[in-house]
DNA sequence: GGCGTTTTCATTTGT
DNA sequence: TGAAAACGCC
């Protein structure tokens, strides 16, 4: 095999064979090209088979791209190779084994929104305030702990108070009903395989034998049941490949452990390191600003990228009135720029700072597709009949059911449901079982009648799913339940747009069935659950990319454009105690290093927040730590347009009574004493946040609270 | 008891 | 801005 265009690092690393391998590959090293080269190699040259490696990508595009670079590079088959994402792997792991957990293999993947409307119902159950345990932060808690391993018995013994005892009830309660239900969320879905595996030394060894080699893309984003699940397949032969870049890991919040990568050679023993630090993708300029800013971070693992490409166009600085200023200057720059349209990309740090940007797009005529944001399967009317699917394919999946019960109406509302619960609840059935049999419970002959013609209905198309294609059934089930009826019959834009969708939803199942002959509704639905936007995503249109920082992560562009560089926003800040400045200062270099010739920052003096009246911002401490001599332009609004603006906002701020400051003490009528832990934007529309003795956190807005000032010193 | 309408309230990032 | 909760009408 012709290793000629691999550098000497990479060709070592490709060349090595036996025990653990980490290599760095910084942003731009051809890590892409290792790794393909890698798999290429182990089949060629070494002589495994491609159904005895195991390679997982970030996402399931990279997943396609690499399996299609691989079969290019070996011409033979490979269609045995197991490339994917953990998640789609571990899927497809538990869609052979899942019997052995007690679950059946029609199980449903849960989104977010399904496991908090699950968290919802067992707070609802256990008959605990709902305002006291908020859904949403139960399960991020519930998350979090199946993100660190925390085992049932490690949260029962750490219980310390009233909150921690509840979460555990919980927590416990939750899990049983995922498993009454025959469903999983998506933690599970790395957790259920490592429990198989544990239980079950034959199924271990099966996959241990199976996948006699395990690679690892983006190394440094594995979370520790990810760690655990390719140590305890590669545990025996150790020959285990992972590529990955501490600067890049930008997942943190989501359990993602950067020890995983810098403890590599502890955790796997001896093993290589490779570096690569020659960067392909970008100009000198756009490497020493990345450079400046991921340089300050103290905790990461010591090297400098370089490269050969030269010193190219230094970066613009844009700073708008607002958010939609700052949008307007952004297309006069994509305007004035040589750089094609599919070759450029407006990255920001939330997706709620889309909306200016694609509004001004539109005005101006300049094609986009905008990556993320809410997702085409999770809109409302899309979901809806995604819960008819689930539900047809597993009939215990309530939470499924409890979503289409009553869609489109058909006279069975909040009562009759809540009868229907506490039946199940009583005898811990699902919900679908007791819907075959609940005519004794005190429901009127009308509802039970409606009930009844619902149940034939569910289980009419549960037959036919077993012979009839998914698209058919889907089209059979909008004839039956008058869909088309039922939104034409609303007469507004808003229906009619719905309705558009869910046609487009039909042909994306048709699509998906001539893709792969041997599909299923369940495997539909799987992939479904699985894809995002950016698998999707292609830049052949001749459009502009907008998509969160996030999404970006190992694509490249000609010209970036990095918007909303404000304190606060990116860097970003809820409460100052759990903002990784660490990981921002990261992501803000993932950013820059997308780029491959120019590099455009923008900024807006004031943006609002869902509508609101404007607030002052501050340009972005990230800009700051540019050295001046990498920026050519500050395209900087002088207009008295701007300035005039300026007096307004000086006007009303104006009775501010005080300087309050970030770490002061202050005083509020009701809340009593507190600490300002936060202070988003400038002058009265401030919003601050103040942590109060009761261990109660608020965000108020300064000109409203009447807050007086008891101390004004600094606490650390 | 169901269903359409009004009000509230919350926003990082995503598999 | 938009979804979920609360409200109030049939």
């Amino acid at each position: 095999m012709n290793l000629k265009s691999l550098n000497i690092n990479q060709r070592k690393a490709v060349e090595k064979i036996g025990g653990p391998i980490l290599v760095f590959a910084g942003a731009g090293s051809g890590k892409t090209r290792v790794l393909t080269y890698k798999i290429a190699y182990l089949i060629s040259e070494v002589g495994i088979l491609p159904e005895n490696i195991l390679a997982v990508t970030f996402t399931n595009k990279a997943a396609q791209e690499m399996k299609s670079r691989v079969s290019q590079l070996v011409s033979s088959e490979i269609s045995g190779i197991s490339i994917g994402t953990f998640h789609s792997i571990s899927a497809h792991i538990l869609r052979r084994d899942i019997n052995l957990l007690g679950y059946n293999r029609d199980f449903t993947i849960y989104d977010q929104q399904d496991s908090k409307a699950l968290v919802k119902n067992v707070i609802k159950k256990l008959n605990l305030d709902i305002k006291q345990f908020d859904p949403k932060s139960m399960q991020i808690r519930i998350s979090n702990a199946k993100n660190q391993l925390h085992s049932m018995k490690y949260i029962e013994d750490s219980i310390e108070n009233y909150t921690d005892k509840k979460f555990h009830q919980i927590y416990s309660e939750y899990q049983n009903e995922l498993k009454l239900n025959n469903s999983v969320d998506f933690d599970d879905l790395l957790l259920l395989p490592i429990e198989i595996f544990k239980n079950n030394p034959e199924k271990l060894n099966y996959y241990q034998s199976k996948y006699k080699y395990v690679l690892v893309d983006e190394y440094q984003d594995t979370n520790k049941p990810q760690f655990e699940f390719v140590h305890l397949i590669s545990s025996i032969h150790k020959d285990i490949f992972v590529v990955g870049d501490d600067d890049q890991s930008i997942y943190g919040w989501r359990g993602a452990d950067i020890s995983n990568i810098l403890n590599f050679q502890e955790a796997f023993g001896q093993s290589e390191i490779y570096k690569l630090e020659q960067n392909y993708r970008s100009t000198k300029n756009i490497l020493e600003a990345a450079w400046s800013v991921v340089s300050k971070n103290t905790h990461r693992s010591e090297k400098k990228l370089w490269t050969d490409n030269n010193d190219g166009e230094k970066l613009d600085i844009i700073a708008g009135f607002d958010e939609r200023d700052e949008a307007k200057k952004i297309l006069d720059k994509i305007v004035s720029n040589k750089y094609k349209l599919n070759e450029s990309s407006i990255l920001y740090r939330t997706n709620s700072q889309s909306r200016a940007i694609e509004d001004e797009l539109r005005k101006s005529g300049i094609a986009y597709h905008i990556v993320g944001g809410v997702k085409f399967y999770e809109r409302k009317e899309i979901k809806d009949l995604i819960c008819y699917l689930r539900v047809i394919v597993n009939s215990d999946d309530s939470i499924s059911l409890d979503r289409i019960i009553n869609f489109p109406p058909r006279g069975l509302g909040v009562s009759t449901v809540s009868k229907i619960n506490e039946f199940r609840e009583k005898n811990n059935m699902s919900f679908f079982a007791s819907i075959q049999d609940c005519s004794n419970i005190g429901i009127p002959d009308k509802q039970l009648n409606t009930i009844n013609d619902f149940n034939k209905l569910i289980n009419k198309y549960r037959k036919q799913s077993l012979n009839e294609k998914g698209s058919q059934i889907l089209d059979n089930l909008l004839n039956d339940i008058k869909l088309k009826d039922y939104y034409y019959s609303q007469k507004t834009d808003e229906a009619l747009n719905r309705w558009e969708n869910i046609q487009e939803f039909l042909s994306s199942i048709v699509e998906y069935e001539s893709n792969n002959p041997n599909s299923t509704l369940a495997s539909f639905l799987e992939e479904v659950s699985l894809l995002t936007d950016i698998d999707k995503w292609n830049d052949s249109n001749d459009a502009i990319t907008l998509m969160t920082v996030h999404s970006a992560k190992g694509l490249e562009f000609d010209c970036v454009y990095i918007s909303g560089l404000e304190d606060g926003l990116f860097p970003i800040v809820r409460y100052l105690e759990d903002t990784d400045i660490e990981e921002e200062r990261r992501l803000f270099y993932v950013a820059l290093t997308r780029s491959k010739k120019k590099v455009v920052l923008s900024y807006a003096k004031s943006r609002r927040k869902f509508g609101s009246d404007p607030i002052l911002s501050v340009k972005s401490r990230f800009i700051d730590d540019i050295p001046e001599d990498l920026i050519y332009e500050k395209i900087v609004d002088k207009s008295n347009f701007y300035n005039n603006k300026v007096n307004i906002f000086s006007k009303l701020s104006k009775p501010m009574n005080n300087n309050i400051k970030v770490g002061n003490l202050v005083e509020h009528k009701i809340f009593g004493k507190g600490k300002v832990l936060y202070i988003d934007g400038q002058g009265e529309n401030s919003k601050l946040t103040i942590k109060f003795y009761n261990n109660v956190t608020k965000k108020l807005i300064l000109k409203y609270a009447k807050l007086k000032l008891l101390k004004d010193t600094y606490e650390k």
